[in-house]
DNA sequence: ATGAAAGCGCTAACAT
DNA sequence: ATGTTAGCGCTTTCAT
């Protein structure tokens, strides 16, 4: 494939003029069938995009629309707050962002993206979850030489520059503050095994007994509030119940919170919870949860940054934020 | 003003050339400070900004970055939902859409705000709340003669193409229901009068006694979750308790329901809460909360199908989707 | 129905 | 330190 092919390369190939191949890719009338397939031939053979930057300029139009919105800092949901924080740092550089949506279950959507890609010319791109850990997505973007940045946890790290967050530290005083409350029997709910064995880890390292902590896979499939009913539903019904658990994500504390409530038991009294992410749900939820906060905004911003200043030798940097532990009164010391 | 002010029209007043003024435009070196002050000055004295396109196209690059996010339907909130919902209705049309942030505190805003329209030259822009009944970003809009369609609820409709929530239908069924319920005793806590207005008459419609009716008036500028508890805790102390409460937001009906189930109160039983919204807090409490949706998938879609096709006579069009109303168990006969 | 030429507003490369 | 020239890739306008 071709770097930049353009409306000339296309009118080269369909023998027409630059002029007709415009009239057909702006579907303007006037244009007999039989060359209007003869152009669509070539331009799918090519590949052929137009020039977003080009169009703008020669027609006077952006084919951008804008949308004006407030700033919302708090109670936001993980990829609102990436995208707030990127649309920030791209403003003070006097940059703009843009939002490529995609679905991974559509065939298709990769199409759909690497056309997009194509005509917009990104200065960089911000890959997230489940994007950043997407084969296709990452050998698309080299392939096209895109530089992008993943952000969120990801493995192979010399394949890009990257923005993770490290959990390490906060998962570290979490375990601390369970142990010091007077937690022994721990129940940890994880979809990730990473987070899992961080977490286990760092318990043991706080002086809990391995032999009694407890693990249970969830599925990352599955919705999340009902994944903490059901773990409730789990966690009652154990002959020995654990005096805390840890979720891995707010909505399952949630979920496991409401449990609780209709079936009698007091939150934190009668159990401690833990969740994860700090989104809006951890403090509507009542007791607000005991919780930990990745950085979204300092990562999104930090990853403009690596897409803006290239790196001097060619190797993937990395830059690493601490997330953040945050006590609310989910957590408490245990009544028995 | 002028409408579009160029590199040219800088070079002539500052008495350069026109690379001298693209030189100080990014602060490229090899510019004596002198004639930087000079550029500096025509450039503001003309409101300069340089035209994205142009820019683009000569310098291969885009100024945009994009990211890449997965879509994410449930559980979003207000912003987030119509910005998904934009996106893909330009996304099938060929179009990107870019959001502008605003923080309506800080000074300077509205400035950047029109620095950023000059540059971009939208097709049209979609203005949302708080900036839907700002004046001076309408007033901006008009001056520089972009297409803009509001979204919301919004009152002077012949200002310009809008698209609204009708809430009267849905008001209406939630009213039946809590009548039907059996609910006699329902305060109404509020922030706009006139959605109070709507339901007080839906209610009393629905066959409620408008004396037996309670409203409490709740500041905006309040987190809605406090505000929720507060408004808990008043109704708790009240002599003749309502059975059922209407509260603005699903993050207040959040508030209200915590307190309640932390001072020994079961909802529904006790009483009945009904939420706005249908965010993710919705469903993250228990009981899941009966509530109201705006179809904000829908109303993004029809304003950029109003910012596409233009009206045929020069006249404001509307238009009005009706919310749904969610029937979940945060409601329930009234046990007493 | 199709083509040729001009130009959108800026920056790159090369002057001086 | 500053100016000149030639495009960037498309659409417009005007031919034919």
């Amino acid at each position: 494939l071709s770097q930049h092919v353009k409306l000339e390369d296309v009118a080269r190939l369909a023998g027409v003029s630059a002029k007709t191949v415009s009239r057909v890719v702006n579907g303007e009338a006037n244009v007999s069938e039989s060359t209007k397939q003869a152009v669509d031939r070539a331009i799918s053979a090519l590949g052929y995009k137009p020039n977003l930057a080009a169009r703008s300029l020669a027609a006077s139009r952006s084919f951008l629309i804008g949308i004006i919105s407030p700033t919302v800092d708090n109670f936001y949901s993980y990829f609102h707050a990436l995208h707030n924080g990127a649309i920030r740092a791209c403003r003070e550089r006097g940059l703009h962002l843009v939002a490529e949506e995609m679905d991974f279950d559509t065939r298709g959507s990769l199409q759909r993206l690497e056309g997009s890609l194509r005509q917009m010319r990104y200065d960089g791109v911000i890959v997230t979850h489940p994007a950043n850990k997407n084969k296709h997505v990452l050998d698309l973007l080299e392939h096209m030489k895109i530089r992008y940045v993943r952000i969120g946890p990801v493995s192979d790290l010399h394949r890009s520059d990257s923005v993770s967050p490290d959990e390490t530290q906060g998962l570290q005083q979490l375990a601390e503050h369970l142990v010091s409350l007077g937690h022994r029997h721990i129940a940890i709910a994880y979809v990730e095994a990473r987070r899992r064995n961080l977490l286990r880890d760092s318990l043991v390292k706080a002086g809990a007994d391995l032999r009694h902590l407890q693990f249970v896979s969830l599925s990352a499939a599955q919705d999340p509030i009902t994944a903490g009913r059901e773990l409730a539903s789990g966690i009652l019904a154990l002959p020995q119940r654990p005096t805390a658990v840890f979720t891995y994500a707010d909505d399952a504390a949630a979920g496991l919170i409401g449990y609780a409530w209709e079936h009698g038991l007091n939150i934190p009294r009668d159990l401690s919870v833990v969740g994860y992410d700090d989104g809006q749900v951890a403090q509507a939820v009542w007791p607000p949860l005991t919780t930990i906060r990745e950085p979204l905004d300092e990562m999104a911003r930090a990853a403009v940054s690596l897409l803006l200043d290239p790196a001097k030798d060619g190797n993937a940097r990395r830059i690493v934020l601490p997330v953040k532990f945050i006590v609310r009164s989910s957590t408490a010391v245990p009544s028995r």
